[in-house]
Order: structure tokens, then C-alpha cells, then sequence
DNA sequence: ACTCCTTGCTGTTTCGTATCAGCAACGTAT
DNA sequence: ATACGTTGCTGATACGAAACAGCAAGGAGT
């Protein structure tokens, strides 16, 4: 069959011979730097022509092993799968991320070689940095191990994280949400609905975009006067006797950190025979899209994804276009308010 | 603040001053020639160790100008938006790429840089051929101008179209899914159902995997004994007039080529007063997700997305790791059959 | 003492592009 | 006649990795 193999594409001497000039007066020509170097525009003609003719085009490569870059934008997440997935909570963010490379020029590496058996992404795997192939990169997701990140951040490498984060010892760049506040405004919201007993239900483990959404909770209740009323746990600890105690001792609200507890705590509000918002509200803090019931949606704290992709990504590239020039190394955007879907006033109908 | 800029990311200049040895024994070491080149495992050992320290990995651009494979697939697609975006009929795609890239151990590129300000996007523009970074490419989408395919592919560049494609005059590996069968059976088993006049509503811009479609409704009506009855137009064309006509004259069935006509379709019967599929069965041979009326879908001819983008990552992968072995250089996946949610017996209930 | 072979490397060139330093030819000024 | 400036280029080099040719040191064989 006739599928070539590699072959040959015309370069700068090709069009040089040509036009019967040497291949620097074609770089110039080509890279615009024909008047800085007073080519005539009779010469400026000829070469063009010539690139025309041969169907020149740059090989990217040579330039930018030449300019040093390859404009390149790295993604690197360290959940198991590629965040590319629709249904994925990192899925929007990559959207943003991506956005942004569009309107920069950069091609964007998703770093999938990484992956180890268990699942895990590590950057550093035998000791080699996949991501230097990148100028630099975006990071996303949560890991445990906070050693990558310091050993990226002690080598200089370019890059920026999604989400705050916080390492000892370690500076690097984040672009993260304003869960504290929003969160706080969840909870005036909440008491402005007549709620006086709201229930803060979450996770276990700790991470920072948890830590300052339960503190902006804590804040809320203090600011109204209330007491703070939060329960940390492993979601499928999440029971009847709890969810009965709780609404024996008057607990009107709940603002549960991630989806999965609200859709425990809307199995456990069908099997006690009660309504959501009609008895209970509930204010999903982390969250895709989906709801207590199909057609209806939580209430659910809007988390900016795709801007901090499109700011993480756009942080990147100012920092590799002008590495010395001063900015601020964190951003923190603004979440925007629930809709009113399964929250409602104390004992108001839905 | 301490951020520390980018030093220089270490060359093998680098690893070999530490390793006390030679540029050239660096690279033979790293390219695992060491054996040719008669290195000593002691040698060897010491390379890598500085390696390791220094963190050490090549450059991409000079590898690949001088020829060599970064263990990077790009995928560049011609149509405007990048297929990340969940809604898009390509983001299937890119799924079933990245996880055989994740497989195989590669990195994706995606070339988002060759966005145009129509929205379009080129493979060669202003004389840059991006692609060239990546080993090779799987290429997604349609574009009218088949130029930049017979320039890929006569310079000899890897790649992999997914969708079947004949540029003529010009050889390049693609894989596709097998519309046409997959009609065919599409029109059998509507006959099964009692339909007899099935219509046929399509584009009116003929491409390759339309066309195959289109063939596979003939061959159905054809092999049925039923006269073929197409209709292709620009669906803002699709009116009362027509679709009155077409019921009158005893239509019972439509297969539509694309789901913009299903939606269109939808909207006629309803305005007739009809029902899907009480009275008119619609199938769709490209579609998403989406259906008449929310919570319903469309009887929709499965294209095995994720398959082919497997797939053509795969060939790609091969053709990269043995360009001289013998294969097929077109690989056409089957379809699976409709569900039955918005067709049924002729004259029978939903 | 000599040739020859093996081991263990190194020096040099190449890929295509961009840039920098500089040079020949000609004109103008003094 | 000498100095100087301008025009219109060209040659050489660097970027980082890979490949080829080859060389010095040491040992074996005669």
C-alpha cells in the first residue's frame, strides 16, 4: 500500500536556494524581522514567493529547541482516572483550563503516563519528572502525599495548583474558591429562612477546601448567634439514630459538605416519611448535578471550576511568558449562592 | 515571596559532568544502547544515578528534530470547540483515547493552539505544523478541505482518522463504524414492526459517514421490496408542508440522520397533534443522549464511540512501535442496535 | 618487539531555526 | 584621498539529543 514513511518537508535553505539568498535572510523574512534587518521589499517578494512554491512550513521543533519553550501547558491530576470523564468533578476545571490554552497559543499535555497499578498518579515515578516535557503545568486533585508537590515547588519547576493548598515550608501557586465565605453566607441564608438548629454533616478526612468551608460555618453560627452543631464522619456512618436525634433536638437544616451525604441524608429524610424542603433543607456545599430526586437538583454551593481552570491556566502562562515580573501567587474567587431548590423557610411548604 | 524560578532544566551536558562521563555515553545509557556501546554496568549505574539526582528528562523538541519518539499522541480536531465539552458528540472520543494512551503508557497532547478566529481548526498555519511534536496523531472531526490530510500524509506523518475518510489520490489509515449495516438493520427491523413507507431525512451536505448511512437505508428498503424515499436538506427546511405531505401519503417511519432532524421532527408531531411513537416512529443514527421529551431518549443507532477512539489510539500506538509490520490500515466497528423507546408496530400503543 | 583485538569510552556532526556579528560595495562628506 | 555611513545582505553559532567514526589503553598471541 501507498502510506508513505517519513519523508521530507522543504526547510528555510530549501526556500533560500531558491530564492537565491542565504537561509538567515529567509528566517528574517519569514519572522517579520524583514525592515529591522532592510531586506528590499523586492527581496522581502522573492522569498515569500519561494515559501509559497515549496509549501514551506516551520518546523516547530527546531524553533523552539531555539527559543527554549515549547509551548506546552502540562495537566497533571493526582485522582486515579484523567479528570476528563463528564461526570467527573474535574471535569470542568480541565474545560477551563482549556478555555484559556485556547486563547494563549498553548497546546496542553494531559500527563496520563503517570498512572501506577494502584490507580494513584504520581509525578515522580523512578525518579524521573514526566512533566518537564511541559514549560509547566496545572495540578489538580487531592493527595495525601504532599512530597511531589514540595519537591516540584524546590526544583523550580513552573507550576500552578487548583485548589488552595498548604504545605509546610513549601511556597507554590494555587488558584482556590472562597469556600469560607460562601459558606458563611450559606448559613445567613439559612438563618434568614428561620432556621435556628442547622447540622453540619462532612467528612472525616480533613483537606483544606473542607477545613475552610467548615470554618465559614462555624463563623456563620457565631455571627448569628448560633451554636455551631458539626458532625464529622465517614458517610456510610451516616444512620437513623443519628438523623432521628438530630431532628428530635430541633434540627431544621443540614449543610452537608459533598453530595454523597446529602443523598444519604435524602434516603434517610424519605425513610422517616419527611419532605425535603417542606420539613428539612439541605445545602450541598460540593457537588456535580444531580438531586434529591430526578428533575430537581440540590441546593448546592456553586464552585467556580471552570474560572479557576481558566485562572490556574492563565497564572501559568503569565508566569512563563514573564517569570520575574510580581503578582500574587494565590487567587481565591468567589462561589456563588445555592438556588433555592431544597432549601425553604421553617415549616413553609415547598 | 520564595518562589524559586525556573532554573534551567538539566540537559545530559548536566548528567554527564556529575556522572564524570561523556554527553554521548549520557545518551547511550538513557536510550538503552548501553550494551552496543560496550558500557559498563558500573558506568551505567553511575548515569543513572545522576539521572535520577538531577531529575533529569529529555527535551521533546530536540528529540524530536533529531527524529525521535517523545511517547506523546496528539489529537487534534477540526471542528471548532475542543471535544472536551461534555455536550459534544466527539468527548466520547477523546474518552476511549485517553485510555488507551493511559494503557499504553503515553501522554496526550491536545493541539488546541491551532484554533482559528472562525473557530476553525488547521493543521498547517501560518507555515507551522504543530503536530510534529507529537509522535503521531489521531485526528477527529470533519472539515471540507481535505488539504491538510494529503499534506499530512505526504510528508508521512503518523497518524489516525477516526471516521472513515477517502481523500482520493491519497492513502492514510482511519476507524470507522459500520453505519451502513447498522441502517440496514435499522430499516429491517421497523419493516419488522410493519412500517412501509419509511422516510429518510438527512443533510444535505453529503460526507462519507452520512453517505454510508444513507446506503444502508437503500440496501434495507431495497432487500424489503420498499421504494427508498430521502430526504435531504438543511433542517431549518424540515416544515409543515413536507411533513403533512409525508403523513398523508401513509409515512409511518423516519430515520433521521442526525438528531437536530429527530428534534425537529419531534417538534411537528407534537404540533400535529401525533404522538412518538404511537403514530410515528423516529430512529436517530447520530446522536447523544437527548430524546423527545425529557426523561425519554431517542431510538438512537449506537456508534461505538469509545471503541474507535480505542481503537485509533491503538493503531496509532502500533504503527508508532512497528512502522514496518503488516496490518490493516482501516478498522470498521459495528454499531449496536436502536433501543425501541420512540419506535413500535404501526398503529400500535406506546 | 610487533601486530591485532577488545574494552570503554570521547569528539564531532547533524537535525532546522533564530540571532548576532560583521563584511563588501557604494555613496557622501571633508 | 581619506573617513565614515548606509544598504543589503551572509557566515557562524547555539539550542539539546543522537549517531557515527574513531582513539587510547591494555591484553593476548607470535
Amino acid at each position: 500500500m501507498a502510506i508513505k514513511s517519513r519523508q521530507q518537508a522543504p526547510k528555510q535553505s530549501d526556500v533560500a536556494r531558491r530564492a537565491g539568498v542565504s537561509q538567515a535572510t529567509v528566517s528574517a523574512v519569514i519572522n517579520g524581522r524583514a525592515t529591522v534587518h532592510r531586506i528590499p521589499d523586492e527581496t522581502v517578494r522573492r522569498v515569500r514567493e519561494a515559501v509559497r512554491d515549496l509549501g514551506y512550513v516551520a518546523n516547530p521543533s527546531a524553533r523552539s529547541l531555539r527559543g527554549k519553550r515549547n509551548r506546552l501547558l502540562g495537566v497533571h491530576t493526582f485522582e486515579s482516572v484523567f479528570p476528563i470523564s463528564q461526570r467527573d468533578f474535574y471535569h470542568e476545571f480541565l474545560i477551563g483550563i482549556e478555555e484559556q490554552a485556547v486563547a494563549d497559543g498553548y497546546d496542553l499535555v494531559l500527563f496520563t503516563s503517570t498512572e501506577e497499578a494502584n490507580g494513584q498518579r504520581r509525578i515522580y515515578r523512578d525518579g524521573m519528572n514526566r512533566l518537564n516535557v511541559a514549560d509547566g503545568s496545572v495540578l489538580l486533585g487531592f493527595t495525601h502525599d504532599s512530597s511531589d508537590i514540595a519537591r516540584l515547588a524546590g526544583e523550580g519547576y513552573p507550576f500552578v495548583h487548583v485548589g488552595r493548598r498548604e504545605v509546610p515550608g513549601v511556597d507554590f501557586r494555587w488558584v482556590g474558591a472562597d469556600y469560607k465565605s460562601a459558606t458563611h453566607e450559606v448559613v445567613d441564608r439559612l438563618v434568614e429562612l428561620g432556621h435556628r438548629r442547622i447540622g453540619y454533616v462532612g467528612l472525616d478526612h480533613r483537606m483544606e477546601a473542607l477545613i475552610d468551608r467548615e470554618e465559614g460555618y462555624r463563623d456563620g453560627c457565631e455571627a448569628a448567634g448560633l451554636p455551631p452543631l458539626p458532625v464529622l464522619m465517614g458517610v456510610h456512618h451516616l444512620g437513623v439514630e443519628w438523623f432521628d436525634h438530630a431532628v428530635a433536638s430541633g434540627m431544621t437544616a443540614f449543610v452537608a459538605e459533598d453530595e454523597s451525604y446529602a443523598t444519604k441524608l435524602g434516603e434517610l429524610v424519605r425513610e422517616r416519611g419527611l419532605d425535603i424542603p417542606g420539613d428539612v433543607s439541605v445545602v450541598v456545599l460540593r457537588g456535580t448535578n444531580d438531586g434529591p430526586v430526578p428533575g430537581r437538583s440540590w441546593s448546592s454551593m456553586g464552585i467556580p471550576r471552570n474560572e479557576m481552570g481558566r485562572a490556574a491556566a492563565r497564572m501559568l502562562v503569565e508566569i512563563l511568558e514573564d517569570p520575574h515580573a510580581t503578582r500574587d501567587d494565590h487567587l481565591l474567587l468567589p462561589c456563588t449562592p445555592p438556588g433555592e431548590t431544597t432549601m425553604a423557610a421553617v415549616g413553609g411548604a415547598a
